[in-house]
RNA sequence: CGGGAUGUAGCGUAGCCCGGUUAUCGCGCCUGGUUUGGGACCAGGAGGUCGCAAGUUCGAAUCUUGCCAUCCCGACCA
């Protein structure tokens, strides 16, 4: 019942809130109801009105997405692709700089490959594409349509990777004989395929980009040191250039990776207090290695196999960006990461005016380019300044400048910043620094709104009824104690809906009893309700 | 995948309960003109096998069944 209801709001939520009435609406003069359309066709859903949907609208009116044929599969629309780019540059370089290089592996696993690590196959079992069959024929019995020929058949079945693990970890065995090989430092950005029960834009799709990083190491010490490694890496990039302040930590045996030894992630709080885990970190252990006879000779001329780790973050970050800083006017993007940082929108009367306009806009645009800002000249004419001011908003873009005669004649422009719409007039000479610096700040601004939202957020609880009475009372993370035993992990998963997101690193050990069972625990870990 | 809801032009929708000429309205789109400091206006025009497929019927957007997609609640998960 409560679905039900919940169920038709959401649907025509935008037209019945938007006119309160639509009998009403209609009987409205014609200027007016022509206004409320307009405003009803380019409007977000708010995210009090409904969260998920305003997600939703985001993403498709945003212009980062659509959704297409196949059944929980998305198109990445250019402006969300150039979004990807931005991330993946980011991302690439940072791995570069420590020493990992891109390889390409196919798409299609053995199924003998794809379950010779028999806990990673079962854990990707429930979830993967299959091909059996190579060709397609026409149907005797249905005109113009086509089946499977069952002549076509596989004498193996192939998998389509939901990760590479196993592909890759064949390949390493002919690669690696000696410690002279070590360590093996590879990464591939790819597509890869899980068969979800339920997708959502971004955040969740049938096929989704990604890379993944996958290493092999002479020593224990070495590969737990390259997973910790590219955790920080993976915060960094959250946090200094998501402008998303994350929490590394482990996960628990229960939420750990199928085939690792540990799992490092990094949790995001999205504005409904929901946690993201944004990217992980894989500890594996020698268990690829000995799943695919991976061995090498050490100095010693000692035979053993070698120690890896596998790592990945995907296109699903930008859900989590959308979700971090954007607001019921649309996406914020955070400015180092955005398609257009800065968009000059002109506003004239008459050729004459658009001409000055132009000579003062093409110094300007030089300055910003060379400075390396990606501006955007809108001088189109089929839209007017309002729309335009809008659509940018819309689109997250971080800096909009408006300028006209009245500015010219007092040699100044009208900045807006796209975070706080705030508006500020500002001197022509000297802009690009100005600009420049303004786009710093807003990175660092919407970094410590985010901040300060998650640390306002983050909740202690000691007995079972404050724990309850705070996932259902108020959006965040739950830090509690929790006796460390899977059982009762899953107890609360049962009882609450919420899981263990992380054990914080580095986390403050603190005498304490759990929650749920009141046995004795030495930290608290934190609780949430997750996507 | 289980429970619930929805699907009519690119978008938002009326009509459906109670089957019956040419499927309603707005935005958007195209052409021409006037405009341009927060989603412009005037005139003219194009656009639909009513999600898809069967079935019932003289006749289906409307009734029935199946499928597909989306949303909400579960289970699963980056």
């Amino acid at each position: 019942m409560v679905a039900k209801s919940k169920n038709s709001i959401s649907k025509k939520s935008s037209y019945k809130i938007k006119n309160k009435n639509p009998l009403q609406a209609k009987q409205q003069s014609k200027k007016n109801k022509l206004k409320t359309y307009i405003l009803m066709s380019k409007e977000i859903t708010s995210r009090a009105q409904d969260y998920s949907q305003w997600y939703n609208d985001l993403v498709l009116k945003g212009g980062l997405a659509d959704y297409s044929a196949g059944r929980g599969c998305m198109v990445i629309k250019p402006y969300g692709y150039a979004l990807w780019e931005n991330m993946q540059a980011q991302l690439d370089k940072m791995f570069k700089e420590t020493g990992h290089e891109n390889a390409y592996f196919p798409l299609f696993v053995p199924k003998s490959l794809f379950e010779a690590e028999e806990k990673n196959a079962e854990g990707f079992a429930k979830e993967c594409a299959v091909v059996t069959h190579y060709r397609l024929k026409s149907d005797p019995d249905n005109k113009g349509k086509l089946m499977v020929d069952p002549e076509a058949k596989l004498e193996e079945e192939l998998i389509v990777r939901p990760t590479s693990e196993a592909i890759i970890w064949n390949t390493y065995k002919g690669w690696i004989q000696s410690y002279r090989d070590l360590p093996l430092l590879i990464n591939q950005w790819a597509n890869v395929v899980r068969w979800e029960m339920r997708t959502r834009l971004f955040l969740r799709t049938a096929e989704f980009l990604w890379q993944e990083g996958h290493t092999a190491h002479a020593t224990k010490k070495e590969a737990v040191a390259e997973t910790e490694l590219i955790l920080g890496i993976y915060a960094e990039f959250a946090e200094t250039f998501m402008a998303t302040p994350v929490i590394k930590g482990l996960k628990t045996a229960n939420e750990r990776f199928a085939g690792a030894e540990e799992t490092y992630c990094i949790e995001a709080m999205m504005q409904d207090g929901k946690a993201l885990q944004a990217g992980t970190s894989h500890f594996l252990g020698q268990n690829f290695a000995k799943a695919f006879d991976v061995k090498f000779t050490d100095k010693e001329n000692k035979l053993d196999y070698v120690w890896a780790s596998s790592w990945g973050v995907s296109t699903r970050l930008i859900g989590a960006l959308v979700m971090a800083h954007s607001d019921d006017e649309g996406l914020v993007l955070p400015p180092k990461l955005a398609p257009i940082q800065v968009v000059i929108v002109p506003i004239f009367k008459g050729e004459e005016q658009k001409q000055l306009i132009d000579k003062k806009v093409t110094v300007l645009l030089q300055h910003l380019k060379l400075a390396g800002v990606k501006v955007k000249y809108d001088d189109n004419d089929n839209n007017r300044p309002g729309w335009k001011f809008a659509e940018y908003e819309m689109k997250g873009v971080p800096v909009r400048i408006a300028i006209g005669a009245r500015d010219l004649a007092n040699n100044v422009v009208e900045v807006a910043r796209r975070d706080t719409k705030e508006k500020m007039s500002m001197c022509i000479d000297g802009l690009a620094e100005n600009i420049i610096k303004l786009l710093e700040d807003i990175q660092v601004a919407i970094y410590e709104k985010a901040r300060l939202f998650r640390d306002e957020h983050i909740t202690k609880a000691d007995s079972w009824d404050e724990f309850v009475q705070l996932l259902d009372g108020k959006a965040g993370f739950i830090s509690a104690h929790w006796d460390g035993t899977p059982q009762t992990e899953e107890k609360i998963k049962d009882l609450a809906k919420a899981t263990i997101r992380c054990i914080p690193l580095n986390n403050k050990q603190e005498e304490g009893n759990c929650i749920l069972t009141g046995a004795a625990s030495t930290q608290r870990v934190l609780f949430a309700r997750a996507y």
